[in-house]
DNA sequence: ATGGTCGGTCTCCGA
């Protein structure tokens, strides 16, 4: 089963170029990010007409997340437990069913940027209502990956020039710990385990020339619980993307597991 | 040495 995440950067503007990927790509299952569409204008007739099920959770202007799915989904939920007032849309859940389900937690982590600020307040506090889901999920023993944009970058090995991220909200000393708390709780970051070295990127930056120099960071992670890390077969990123024709600023990474 | 790019619209803000 190939399982993927991919920050889309709005769907209207990615209306050719996402389909042309999962069709050379063809993943099970894709959860999307930014999607910048509310529910009742996100384009699904293309998508379902290339077999995948589309359950969206939208909001006007920005944010928003999707599942693509091949396989039925069952027990959708919409938004990260834990504050009722939070109206951004940021998290989608379901179980892809199977002769080996497999939970998704598509997510969408707050950018945080300026830090310090109730920007910044609003990401660590999103982190530690990401961590308590996932202490929940974990007690329950199954098969499930959180995967998406995380917009914290793990690792100096994890950007190009980490000497020019120091005081941002995606690598500040506050993020890296409590993306370290939630992996610390037995998740692991497939990609790191496939391709453990330095160079390995998600994102590059419209501006300045990032792509054509390189500058990048790996922000788009998947982490498994360790029901799902027993059937971890490979995992990448599908760099290739960012050079096509109006390519989103980040790229897709996916993962295999066993049937 | 500096500035630079997108996307969705809220002709500015978020990233």
């Amino acid at each position: 089963m190939k399982l993927a995440t991919f920050n889309i950067n709005g769907i209207k503007a990615r209306i050719d170029a996402l389909p042309a990927w999962l069709g050379a790509s063809s993943p099970d299952v894709v959860c999307l990010q930014e999607i910048k569409s509310v529910d009742e204008a996100f384009p699904r007739e293309v998508l379902e007409a290339m077999g995948y099920r589309v359950e969206t959770h939208g909001q006007k202007g920005f944010n928003g997340v999707a599942i693509l799915s091949k396989l039925p989904l069952s027990d959708i939920r919409r938004g990260l437990p834990g504050d009722d007032t939070d109206e951004q849309a940021r998290w989608i859940e379901a179980v892809v069913e199977g002769p080996r389900p497999v939970r998704i937690c598509g997510l969408y982590l707050p950018n945080g940027n300026p830090a310090p600020g109730p920007k910044y307040d609003y990401k660590l506090g999103w982190m530690a209502r990401m961590k308590a889901r996932v202490q929940d999920l974990l007690a329950g023993e199954e098969a499930f990956v959180c995967l998406g944009d995380y917009n914290v970058i793990p690792q100096s090995q994890d950007a190009a020039r980490p000497e020019t991220w120091l005081v941002d909200a995606l690598y500040l000393p506050a993020s890296r710990e409590a993306y370290r708390q939630i992996v610390n709780l037995g998740l692991t970051d497939a990609v790191r385990t496939r391709q453990p070295g330095p160079g390995v990127y998600t994102f590059w930056d419209y501006q300045a020339g990032a792509w054509e120099r390189n500058n990048g960071i790996r922000i788009d992670h998947l982490l498994l619980s360790p029901q799902a890390a027993d059937r971890l077969e490979d995992a990448g990123v599908d760099k290739s993307v960012r050079g096509g024709d109006k390519p989103s600023d980040h790229v897709p990474v996916w993962v295999n597991l066993a049937a």
